[in-house]
Order: C-alpha cells, then structure tokens, then sequence
DNA sequence: CTGAAAGCGCTTACAG
DNA sequence: CTGAAAGCGCTTACAG
C-alpha cells in the first residue's frame, strides 16, 4: 500500500469514491456532516490509493503550521538539561499532533532586537506558530520576538536581566524554595555551620542563595557566602574553593552548593584531600544532573521536573495561541528534594 | 516595520510596485531575469511593506519542505551523545536554510514493518523530505521508512541485526580503529597484561573488542574479555567487574573499557577499593563522554566527532534528496585517541 | 448531506 | 524582461 508513489491527490480520490473532493476534505476533517456511508466509500478509496493528504497545502488553508520551535539560546551545547526540556516539550507535543523544530542561537545582549541574526527557521514567515524560548534569554531578544509578533514561551530560570515592566509568558522552576527546603533538611538533620558555595552573580544562583539565607535566618543561623570566580566553570569552582571551606572556623559540618557541578567539583577535591563525604562533611546540590548520580555516594540534591517544566511550556503555548488576548502568565513548578547519601546525621 | 501585522501579501506587494505578481515571485527567488531597476523597487515595495513571503504556500509548489526530522529511537533520553550530533545536524542544517524537526520513537525489533507506530511527523506525507536515523536502528524501521519512500540516512553506529544484503545511507565512525589505536597506545606504553571490559552483545561493543583484539595479536599478547551482565547499567557493570580484573594473575596492568561509563563505574570501584589510577593500573575508554572529565585524573579515551557525524548525516541526506539515483553510500568517519591522564608509562 | 466553485498565497510556463 | 493566466493540493462558504 505505502509502495504507491504517494502523489495521490484528493482529485483521485474523489473521482475513486465518486463524490466531489470537498467531501474528502470532510472526511479528512472529520466533519460531522457526512454521513455513514459516504464515509465508509471515501475511507475505503483512501485506503485503497494509499492517499496521503499533503501537509503543507492543508496548512496554508488552516493558518496554523501546527510547529514550534524550540529554541535554544547562548548555550555551547544541549545539555542534559535542556535536552530533557526538549524532550518534555516533544512529548506533549506528539501527542497533539504538533511537531517540534529545534534551532540555536548565538546573540549578545547588547546587540539592538533587530539586528539579532534568528536563525532561519524563525525568519520564515508562518512556518512556525510559536517559539519556546530555552537557554539564555536577554530583554532585547525577548523585545524582537514580541516585534514579529511571534508568540512565546520562555523557560524562565534563565531569563536576565529582565526589567519588571515586562511581562511575557513563562513556566520555571522555584530555585528560592527549593534551597529552602535544601537547607532545612541539613539544619534538621541537625548541622548548624553551613556554608553556601556559588557565584552569585547569576540570578539563578542569586535565589537560591536567598532561600539558603532565609533556611538559615529563620533557625538564626549565619549565613555564609564562598563566593566564586566567575571566570572559573561552575567544576573547577568547587575545587577550588574547598581551602577557604576547610580552614574556617568552626569549621563548615555542611555545604550547599549553588548547583550539582559545583558539589561534583567540591566532591572531587573533598576525595583528593582524603576528606570523606559525608562522614565529615555533609553536602548537598542542586539540579539532579548527571553528576549527581555519579558521585560516590550519590549526591543529595534538589530535583527539578525539566520534562514537566517542557510540557508545561508547550502547553502554555498552544494556550496563548488559541487565546491570543489572554493575560501573560507566570507558572512556577515545585522541586522536590531527593535524600541520598551525602548527608549525615549530626549528634 | 516588523510591527506591521504581516498578512501582506505578494498582491499588495505588486500593486504597490506597479509590477505583476510573478515579478515579485521572480525577485524573492531571486531568478536572474529582472532588470536592475525593477528588482530595486520590488525591493523598496517590500521593505515598506515588511511583507514576508508565506512559507507553506512556497513549499507547496516547490515539492520540497526544507525540512528532515531527527529521529531519535529507542533511547530514554537525549544523551548528551546523540544531542551533540543533533547539533551537528542543526548546525549544518540552518546553513543552508534547512528545518531540523526533532521527534522521538519507541519501538520493539519484533513489531512488523508497518505496524510501528511512527510519529505524527513521519506519518503527515510532504511534511519533511527526509529523515535521519538516530538511536537504536533495527531493520524493521528501516523497512518501514523505505517502504514509505522516504529518504533517510543512518547513524550506523546503533545500527543492530541488519543483513548484509539490506543497502542503505550511513553514517559513523570506526569502532574497530579506534579501539585498536587505544591498544595500541597501551602497549607502546610498555603494557603487556591489558584485559577489555565491556558487554559484546552490543554490536558496537563487540566491534570495539575486535580492534583490542587485533591490537593485542598483532603483539603477540594475549586477548581477555572480562564479560558483562546485560542486564546491568554500563556503569554498574564497571563497579561489578573491577574484582574479577584485579584477582586474575598476572594482575592486569592496564584495562581497556567499552565506552567511558564503563570506565568512569571502574574508576569508582578501583577509587572506593584504594587502587590508584594510573599508579597501579591504567584505564582507557572510548566516546568522550563527560563522565570521561570527571573523573581524576581525566580519562584518556577514544574521541568520536559527534557534531561531524551530524553534519555529515545531514550532508548526505541532502545529496540523496537531489540525486534520489545514487547508490547508497556509508561513510566512516575517523576517531582520535585523546591523551590524558589514566595511562602511565611502564618500567 | 453533498457538489461545484472560489480561494489560500504562492510559482512557473506561456506569450509577448 | 514582464504581465496575465493557469495551477499547486487543499478548505470552506454557497447553494441545493
């Protein structure tokens, strides 16, 4: 059947049925007004001639593309965690008969929002409906997406330096309370000098240093800041500050790390230094990455939903373009924090 | 100008030209018979209007979307390997002004050609002119995609239980050869005693452990092939082994690993057990995963360009869609031993 | 319920 | 070089 050279057109089929090709447009449609046995005719030769509707010609009548595309700024790679994003943002989309196109994009946030080179896809004209926007988003690419009018949805964990004026569409995750909730397992685990690692220039690591200092506040603990060198990757971070860690007084019994790269890294001088995880010092990440598992015992972190936060993001899109006047929204997802072996008990 | 509500179209855009409607047709194609003068009104006509021409309606009459579908099969996520081959393909792809549409698929190697329930991608007909094969490729997929006549190209890496006779595009790199320099390099190091770990069910696997094998022969060494429990993660199967490397006698001075999860779950065991790497034993991988910069110190492994095979999957996949003749053609891109620090020079 | 017609926004021979 | 027309493969009022 699929061997028939799939040229067939609803003319074909019409002629095959013998009724107009509107009505195959009906049932391709599953319009309601046809009735049971020109249905059953119209099913039968489709069959038969192995007919394929062409998507695009229906496309241009429905005003729709029925795509997205999934866009990932400012990132060298697609890493696990937006690849989970992707996927997220796949599966929901299948389901729904939508298709996903994935496409990169290099831009700094000085460069003025016409003058961003998109990428082609978001070029074309009516080829996608929407855009989710992944990676780094800055306000100006943020600006020259709402100046094509293309419809959005930004993941919002990476969004910066965005004034609060603006308002747009956007699904995230609470990096604030899922630090708080980080922090309150040590202290109720019943450690009182805990330390923050993380370079808290990058808003994401900004809150959840926030929820550490609000974890620490409310049980009036101190909260501390090993700042890092934001020239240094998040891995070589840990590393290098596990010095300033070891020799505070009284010395740390935890640390939170600002994400599990820089607890990997931590980790990874704690072993060379002999010092032994959690025995004499607890610690704690966040993200649930890969590294996280690879850690020896596994790493005690903060789980972010990254296939629920894709899903979301689609569906909020395909909200916006149903109701293209709808309020901007704003969803936060929950974390979840994931008790493993890098906590130890105090006492 | 991109404000303009953008449902111009190439009418008012030829009105407001003073030209015919194919006129602006041969402008946005940019066919060479139009005069100088005219071009640059049609031009001017087109910027005033910020008219975009409408994707679909092109694609309709040019009989091609622009557009390949990433197929990923078979695979719970997005590995970090795969997505850098995605890229490769996105990369290559956007270039040339192409559409990268991701989609995922599972399927069983037993389930008939055409009951495999493919994506709504591959089941719209004129949607993508091609696809490229990623993850896990049984011959029933393949049948079922050339039984649709759709163009495809293979990463034939994964490619498993294919007969010889079935022809069909590919593209990966050299298990074989790469392993082989691996063990190459091991013995020039002054190694005698190297064992290979890793589960040789796996096609890929299997054609790694040849190139050890050959490696170790053409020295006059003696192969040995430290068997895997299929049913184990690639990295558990690396802890569970280490006991029965080190108990062999001679004790093995260096060993060989799959890929680098099994390396990095070795790794673990032999760090957990106090055996220093390389001191007392060396280890080489192959893929460059991240896990291979995790580790301490940084696993020497096999090097596979990941975003080349992409590209050059999506290169041939483009060579096919314009010569639809072709014989089929499989390329074999090289690998490259990178040295790092898990192999140490013997006597 | 259904056919014949008009139309979506383009491209491409066909004449000139 | 360029316009007017036919046509791509569909959908959708418009009549009946």
């Amino acid at each position: 059947m699929e061997m028939v050279p799939a040229k067939t057109t609803i003319r074909e089929v019409a002629r095959a049925a013998g009724v107009g090709i509107g009505t195959i447009s009906r049932v391709l449609n599953s319009s309601s007004q046809v009735s049971r046995k020109t249905r059953a005719h119209v099913l039968d030769a489709i069959r038969r001639l192995g007919f394929r509707p062409n998507a695009q010609a229906r496309r241009i009548l429905k005003r729709r593309s029925e795509m997205v595309c999934f866009l990932l700024s400012n990132r060298d790679f697609l890493h696990p965690f937006h690849a989970r994003i992707l996927q997220g943002v796949e599966s929901h989309a299948s389901g729904l008969k939508q298709h996903v196109l994935f496409a990169a994009l290099h831009y700094s946030p000085r460069t003025p929002p016409h003058k961003i080179d998109l990428p082609p896809v978001l070029q074309e004209h009516g080829l996608i409906d929407g855009v989710i926007l992944a990676g780094t988003v800055y306000p100006n690419l943020l600006q020259r997406i709402e100046s094509m009018q293309m419809p959005s949805v930004a993941f919002s964990n990476n969004v910066v330096g965005m004034d609060d004026g603006q308002q747009f569409d956007q699904v995230g995750f609470d990096d604030f309370k899922g630090m708080l909730h980080a922090t309150r397992h040590l202290i109720g685990k019943g450690h009182r000098q805990i330390v923050f690692a993380g370079d808290i220039s990058y808003p994401w690591l900004h809150r959840r240093f926030e929820g550490y200092r609000q974890g620490m506040r409310e049980n009036k603990l101190k909260p501390v800041l090993i700042k890092g060198r934001s020239h240094l990757s998040f891995g070589d971070f840990g590393q290098g500050s596990v010095g300033r860690i070891l020799s505070r007084r009284p010395r740390p019994t935890a640390v939170v790390a600002g994400n599990d790269e820089i607890a990997y890294g931590l980790w990874r001088s704690l072993c060379r230094q002999g010092v032994k995880v959690p025995d004499e010092i607890s610690l704690v990440g966040f993200d649930d990455r890969e590294e996280a598992v690879l850690m020896d015992p596994p790493l005690s972190t903060v789980r972010v939903h990254k296939e629920e936060i894709g899903e979301t993001c689609m569906k909020m899109l395909l909200e916006r373009l149903h109701h293209p006047q709808m309020a901007f929204s704003q969803r936060v997802l929950p974390t979840e924090f994931l008790i493993r072996g890098t906590v130890r008990q105090l006492d």
